[in-house]
Order: structure tokens, then sequence, then C-alpha cells
DNA sequence: CGTTCCTTTGAAACCAATCAATAATGGTGG
DNA sequence: CCACCATTATTGATTGGTTTCAAAGGAACG
């Protein structure tokens, strides 16, 4: 499923993607995946409002970020692939803002904020990577602001697959067009603000107007530049800018 | 307005507030802020799009940050007050990926991204300190799209006037319940994802409830408990947690 | 092989958008 | 200082996308 070796970290792997990294640099990162602990489908990793000084990174499945209202409706915030960091949230409370929730079968490994802080010391440029690949999230979430906030059920649900495609292929640059989605229809208006039964009446309509094709939850981008035009997509995982950085050493 | 003195800048004020800083802390975060500029209200800094290696920095005044869609909608995607840092989104890309107004007159610094990597190497603890303060703007931006994905205009403008009071008691501590929200009624549609007509009514409830007072464009929040409610709101910048910091040298 | 979860479909109700027009407000130049 | 103009706020009537409610197939799982 991904290209990582028995040895690499995925978040060097994905890191690595990016810009070549140093042997110590390498060393660093590997150190956060130490420890390794394996989830199912559906486990919570942690829960909203527990204390914790501990952040993650996805080795490998997929999971995803929710918070819950008063009234029991839940928000999907972010989906997790193998590099991403999660639980960012207890870097700046010492308590989770967001549920994690495994979505398929999933290895993740944790460690203390504490560790962050010696790397942030130790290792300038990483710091400058971890910044930037923040800055790629908060760019991404601006996105779905956008979503959210000023388009319809057709666009909403066109956004979510193409972001999918694109963070997908990061990691796997042979993925075409076609992938598991592995959500639930109420997990993607969760995730877009919109019921389930809309949802459900939405991909029929993307379906009927030959943008996407559905087998299950494998879904096929049949028309990617329609839909990249209907939801006013834009790429930001493809390329970051790393020229900037200061010298490794 | 601030408290900032002749010397001290907007950064070294905020982050100041949230952990003492040393004194070649505070050099370096002047340094960032040598170069000053002054717009007028409704002045655009920078556009959606183009070519930026360049951060800025609030020094005073309000901003917002926006994006437009390709049928005119625009959507607002966070407010900019004194101390933040604004433009990120050319850390990643050297490209803008909002348009960024000034909202009120104002005074801005700006800086080459370069300089922040210069920083991320020699700063380590204000390295975290600013990973830090992009965390709390992340789960800020996550509250904003939860309001938007799940919850009904009322709530969504009492999260928006909710994190306005929150953000402006970071730096002004006497700020009890009343404030210039500055923005216009399209405006406030543009940041919650409703239209100016829908906006005015829902103002006009909020104040027939007893939850808002309003005399132009001032705002006294009058229950505020019960907008907390309303909005399920968590307030994200009264404290952030700094022990986990590498120490200072 | 039943049970549970998920998907699909239909009808009615509703929140917010749209369309349209009128009052306020604020800034500007004479 | 006031008339004028542009922008903003307010209000009403109508439309529409989405939700809600309800229920029947399908698929997955123990």
């Amino acid at each position: 499923m991904t290209t990582a070796t028995a040895t690499a970290s995925a978040l060097v792997d994905k890191l690595n993607h990016y810009m070549p990294l140093q042997p110590a640099e390498r060393d660093a990162l590997d150190w956060l995946e130490r420890g390794r602990r394996r989830f199912a489908a559906h486990d919570v990793i942690v829960r909203e409002g527990e204390i914790s000084d501990r952040l993650y990174v996805v080795r490998s499945g997929w999971l995803h970020a929710s918070t819950r209202l008063r009234n029991g409706d839940r928000q999907i915030l972010r989906l997790h692939f193998p590099g991403d960091l999660m639980g960012t949230s207890s870097i700046a409370w010492g308590e989770t803002s967001a549920t994690i929730t495994a979505v398929t079968d999933c290895v993740i490994s944790d460690f203390p904020r504490a560790m962050l802080g010696r790397l942030f010391k130790t290792q300038g440029r990483l710091a400058a990577m971890l910044y930037t690949t923040f800055s790629v999230e908060s760019v991404a979430m601006s996105d779905r602001l956008k979503s959210l906030g000023r388009t319809d059920a057709k666009a909403r649900i066109a956004t979510l697959l193409l972001e999918v495609l694109s963070r997908l292929r990061v990691t796997d640059p042979n993925l075409t067009d076609t992938f598991d989605l592995h959500l639930t229809q109420a997990d993607i208006g969760d995730a877009t603000g919109l019921t389930k039964v809309h949802v459900n009446r939405t991909l029929k309509e993307l379906d009927a107007c030959g943008l996407i094709e559905r087998h299950g939850r494998v879904v096929t981008i049949r028309d990617e530049q329609a839909m990249v035009e209907l939801a006013d997509y834009k790429d930001r995982y493809g390329h970051v800018a790393t020229d900037w950085f200061p010298p490794f050493g």
C-alpha cells in the first residue's frame, strides 16, 4: 500500500517526498516512531477533551479527527493518512480537542510533545519542515471552510473526493483515478456538513452526470477536470517550497 | 487601544502574554518587524494567487483573509488582530492563497520567509512557540468548520462574536462585553456562510432574545453564558501550555 | 442465517437564499 | 454646513436546496 520500507518511518517517507533528508534528520524522525500500536477499524484512539501530552504519527491506515456537538451531531474535521501528525492540539493545551477514530485497521506511533520540543531545538530544518506541513494543512482546511460555507452539496462532495485523491497521490504516485473511500455516507455527511440522505442523493447525481462511478465504497473519478471546475479545487499537496529553509547542520 | 510600547513589537506583545521572552528572543522578533507600512480601511495588502515570499505581522488594526469563488462569492477565512502572523501560505508555495484586506486603518510589518528560516535555526524555543500559536489557529479554524458545517445561523454568528471577544481579550484584558465589530453585515455573511439578508434577520433575532445589543457596528454581548451554550463555544485563546518547550539558549 | 448497519427511495417541512424595494448611514464636495 | 451620492441596513414575499421523517432493500458480520 505504501512505499515504506521496514525501517523507514512514515513521517520520513512523507517529508522525504518534499525534501531529501539528512541521515541525522531521519534518525530524529525515526525516534518519534519507535513505539507502534495497532488499532482496528472503528477503534477510538483518543477522545475529545481527554488530558494528553502525546502526539501521534500514522504509519498505515486511515483515520479521522472529529468533534461532537451538544445535540449529538458530529463534524469530521480532518482525514489522516500515513505520515500525518495527529493530535497537535495537545501541544497548546495538554488536552485533545478532537476525537481520533480509526477508519480502517491502522498502525500508529505516539510520543510525548516534549520530544517535539527537543527536535525544535536541535533540528532547525526539520522544524521549518514541520511548520510548512502544518501550514499546508491549514490552507487545506481553509479550502474546506470555503467549501462548507459557500458551495452546494455537489461541490462539497467533489471537494472531499478530490482532496483524498491528491493526498493519496503523495505517497502513491501510481494512483490514477480509483480508490476505496472507506467512509460511509453518514461519514461523508459529517465531513461535508450534509445529512446522509442528501449525501446519497448527491452521490447518485454525480454518478448520473458521469463525474464519478461507484462500486460499494470504491470510487472512480471519471472526469477529474469537470470535478475540479465544479468544486473550484486546488491541489495543495503536490508540491511545497523548501528553498527558504535554513541549511542543515 | 493596545498595550504596546513604542519599542515593543506586536508579536512580542502577544507571545509575551503566553510566555516571558528572553531579551535575545525579543530582539529576534523585533527584527521581523523593522519595516512598517500603513494601510487604510478597505485597502488590499496582497491578493490571492500573487507570487510572494513575504510574511506579515499585524502591528495595529483589523484585517481579514478571504478567498473568492468562481461565481464571485467570497469566503472570509480568518480575522487578523495585532500580533497575528499573516500570509503563511507563501511559506509552502511562494504564492498567497488568500486575499488580505484591511478592515480598519492598520499598520503592518513584512519580512521574507527566509528570515523565519533563520529564526527556526537559531531560536528553538521561539520556533516551538510559533508552532504552538499556529496550532491554536488551527484548532480555532476547526471550531469554525464545525460552526459552518453543523450549526444554524444563530449559532454561527454567536461563534463569530465570541471568537472576536476572546481574541480581543488577549491583548486587552480590560475588555468586558462591548466592542466595535467593524465588519458590515455582508462581511459577517461572508465569514459565516450566510447571506447579508439573513445575517440582518439573525442579528435582530439575537437582539430580540436579549443575547446581544447593537448600536451601529458596536456590539454588546448581553448574556455571554447563553451565547456560549448556543454556539457550543470554547475559548481557544485564553491560555496555552508552554511547559514542554525546550529551554532557552 | 438472523441481526445489524448501511444504502436507497419518497413525501413533507423548514431554514436560508433570492428577488425586490425602501430606509438609514456615512462620506464628499460645493 | 448642507445637499448629494454611495454604501449599508432593513423589511417583505417568494423560491429552493436541504433536512426531517419514514420505510424498504442490501450488504456485511458474527
